[in-house]
DNA sequence: CCAAAAGTGTTCGTACTACACCCATGC
DNA sequence: GCATGGGTGTAGTACGAACACTTTTGG
């Protein structure tokens, strides 16, 4: 037992994860196998240790419970509403993070009954706050394709410029210009040709790019 | 005293308030009345009460430490290194505020031995990490006033457009074209004429301008 | 009449937008 | 040879950057 002079609430870190697999923008959910709750579907998350830094507990969790790990990974926002959960006061430090369609090797872990993929048209109700969690990490997300190179961090280690142009499409929710498309990625500097070639049916083989720096997220304009 | 099955962190806001005076962008800070690092200048700030959400705990602490309200406030970061305060694990949700230098009227309270503003270039040793803090605030400061109309919520209620200019050039750091600005600011439409007009010396007077919808922050382009 | 800040337009370059056809391949 | 996605250039526009002189006032 700990006992405190004043009163303290518990913190926890919860994760939005996000891929892109079938020309679809999934989310990563937990069902909660503990109250309260139990039985709904969950960001995946958990209590942060004592002797742990909030980004370290974030990587922690996403790891136990999702087997995911090698992520890109920033801080989203803290929520800290008195009643938003049943037992006591806890807040929560939101992560945002997104990981390569190749990297995804999901399986349930302890706290969870089940995880799954989600299409972003298709979460179920969530338990807590985690539906505005989720919004939020949303807008962040799109925001940062226009003004950051986040969008690599969906790739793979080689990709053609159509399968990029799709992670756009896909986020932003709009069609883009082809040529434009290229012109604009290519003169950022960010990717280069691998010199191999994708064959994928009936049609002219594409050329395959690599990030340069794949870790590096930056700031672009 | 409280008592909880697992080790729970405290909760702390800390809060970097702005103003501009003098043509310096300059910072609250309050001389620390107890350990640790009593005596020490330290943001702003203090521990979240049981059933208070985070941004009142925020607000709260700012009244009461420096007699500031009605300021513009939104969450910066939450710092939880376990090692950040030397008493216990403590973990703090920074809030980043700007006031209108018409609307200071600083006093010391409970906590505080005396509170003082700064301006950038000579702020002092500051307790626990709250450098870095400060630093961070001073980014996402320059950063918003290009995409964003925080900057009106430095300006008191009548100002003219040289006075808003010399915001921007303070907090950049860089000077700007004086006919490029007075453009650019007018075609936001965020401001208008007051009819009035401001002679402050031995040159033709300034028409003076207010901000249309005061308390809103916008993103632009 | 002199000093000091207010106020005002035009030109240039660049970066984004729109838009249509040929290329290489598999079947 | 035809269906499929890969790959390419140019012209128009809009926006930001550079730049200098006239106006109005107080002393």
């Amino acid at each position: 037992m700990y006992t405190y002079e004043y009163p303290h609430p518990a913190v926890t870190t919860d994760i939005v994860i996000f891929t892109l697999r079938d020309q679809q923008l999934k989310l990563l959910l937990i069902k909660r196998r503990c109250e309260p709750f139990k039985g709904s579907w969950a960001l995946p998350g958990g209590f942060v240790h004592l002797n742990e830094a909030l980004e370290i507990a974030a990587k922690r969790e996403l790891e136990e419970e999702t087997g995911v790990t090698d992520v890109y990974l920033e801080q989203l926002f803290t929520y800290g509403n008195p009643d938003r959960d049943p037992r006591e006061r806890v807040i929560t430090v939101a992560y945002f993070a997104l990981i390569a369609s190749d990297k995804i090797e999901v399986r349930a872990a302890t706290d969870a009954e089940a995880v799954g993929w989600f299409a972003m048209d298709e979460i179920p109700n969530l338990a807590f706050d985690h539906q505005t969690i989720v919004e939020t990490a949303r807008q962040r997300l799109s925001a940062k394709l226009d003004y950051s190179t986040i969008a690599f961090q969906f790739m793979p280690e080689q990709f053609t410029l159509s399968a990029l142009q799709d992670v756009y499409e896909t986020i932003l929710q709009a069609e883009v210009d082809k040529r434009n498309f290229r012109k604009w990625v290519l003169a950022l500097e960010r990717i280069e040709e691998t010199g191999e070639m994708q064959s994928s049916g009936a049609h002219r083989p594409a050329k395959l790019y690599r990030v340069k720096e794949p870790g590096k997220v930056e700031i672009i304009k």
